[in-house]
DNA sequence: CGTCCACTTGACAGTACTCAAAACCTGTGG
DNA sequence: CCACAGGTTTTGAGTACTGTCAAGTGGACG
């Protein structure tokens, strides 16, 4: 019971890599039951973020990347002219701050939208340790490669969709980042504010607010303050263009 | 004067990482001399490849990466709705394909714009060596990196910027890679189609027409066809938001 | 020299932005 | 427990930028 409890506690210090529930999606994916351990060895887990704190900010020396174990955190960067851009969402067992690897200092700066658990990972253990395991050289290949992927796919978002199909689309993904770790893949709560949603999105809170609406009035979600409901997610795939 | 001549001319079979006059912005950059040995063994030097021609196709099997010698190369991806987005243009000294790393399969397309001279390096091969070689690894997280933050300065440009201060970008960006090759930062010849461009900033080709029309009106630059003069570089950047 | 395609220019329309005000949460202190 | 202040979200009215549609121009190339 006491051990069952201890698994399921996103706080509890004695969670590792192994036994943590998050493993099959986060880091330790791609590696065997010892290379796990050897991953266990450089990982910190601290104490709870709180909502607003800074894991890092953008300009900082670079040092470590991250894995969200709970709770949401948003990465934004701040342009020369002072404004800022959402670049984005990371959920539990997805990992932050690969931009800073290529200038030494992070490209962005990273804040927690909820009280989060954070598993810090020293960037020149992890060097050291893809030097040793050819797989988890590959699967942080992967990893960067998929980051890449991921912000094309948003470059196309921004590029060619509507607002209706941007917010469509941030709703599916979201809905799909739950349901991959067990959770309803039609109830959720948006732990981010309608400024940050339209930001991420290119769009204003205005828009995004009307969307909203216009969404709730066609009966495609239900949605009050934070928490959504996703009534007709096939619509809402349809209109993301998710196929 | 042979040797001389073996240098510079980009279609030479002989050329290699060492001789390349795009080592030091290239791969070989920061690696030590026999260290460079080792990559140009590994490094495919093909014939010239046309205009139009591929050097692979979304969805195919990622086999390589291909670093551009000379000519340009624009990579585009097909959503599923079937509607094509460019996401990057490449010239000379630059690395293409890494994203086809984490899915074994490409997530875009790229053409030559150009007739073109292209290294191609395959990543089973790059990823021993960097097993090997602690720089390699080094060198290809940052490449990594590096393209991230690139795209994430893109998704800021479509969701905040003008289409006027997109163009500028593009122009003040493309200015830059040219004068790092030691080239003119002023005057060069823009490989792409209008249409290209506009796909790739999220305008219309007729919106790119008209901001061309609109900055030679103002006298920030002449164009005729695809030879543009950037007159006004300073201003060009302001607009651009580039300080 | 003529055809084709890329580009330019013009007129008009629509989506999302701006500005403004009202409604609604949230947390605090009486 | 209620009242109030601050911030966030919603809603409304008007505007503007960029997109759409259409016609015309001009290079490139056979």
């Amino acid at each position: 019971m006491k051990a069952e409890l201890k698994q399921h506690c996103p706080n509890d210090a004695n969670v590792n890599c192994a036994n943590c529930r998050l493993n099959s999606i986060c880091l330790p994916l791609a590696l065997r039951q010892d290379e796990i351990t050897q991953l266990d060895d450089i990982v910190q887990r601290g104490r709870p973020v709180q909502k607003g704190q800074h894991l890092y900010r953008q300009g900082e020396n670079f040092q470590s990347i991250y894995a969200v174990r709970s709770g949401a955190i948003k990465a934004y960067s701040t342009t020369d002219d002072g404004e800022e851009q959402v670049t984005g969402f990371y959920f539990p067992g997805e990992i932050l701050g690969m931009d800073g690897i290529g200038q030494n200092r992070y490209a962005s700066s990273a804040q927690a939208m909820d009280v989060s658990a954070i598993c810090e990972i020293p960037f020149h253990r992890m060097e050291e340790l893809s030097g040793k395991l050819p797989s988890m050289q590959k699967h942080f290949f992967k990893l960067l490669s998929q980051e890449i992927v991921e912000d094309q796919r948003h470059i196309t978002l921004l590029s060619k969709n509507s607002a209706e199909e941007r917010l469509a689309a941030l709703l599916v993904s979201i809905s799909a980042r739950h349901a991959r770790r067990g959770l309803s893949a039609t109830s959720f709560r948006l732990p981010m504010s309608r400024g940050d949603i339209g930001n991420f999105l290119g769009l204003t809170i205005e828009t995004v607010s009307r969307v909203f609406t216009r969404f709730a009035k066609q009966g495609l979600i239900s949605i009050a303050n934070k928490d959504v409901t996703l009534i007709d997610l096939e619509k809402l795939k349809e209109t993301a263009n998710v196929f």
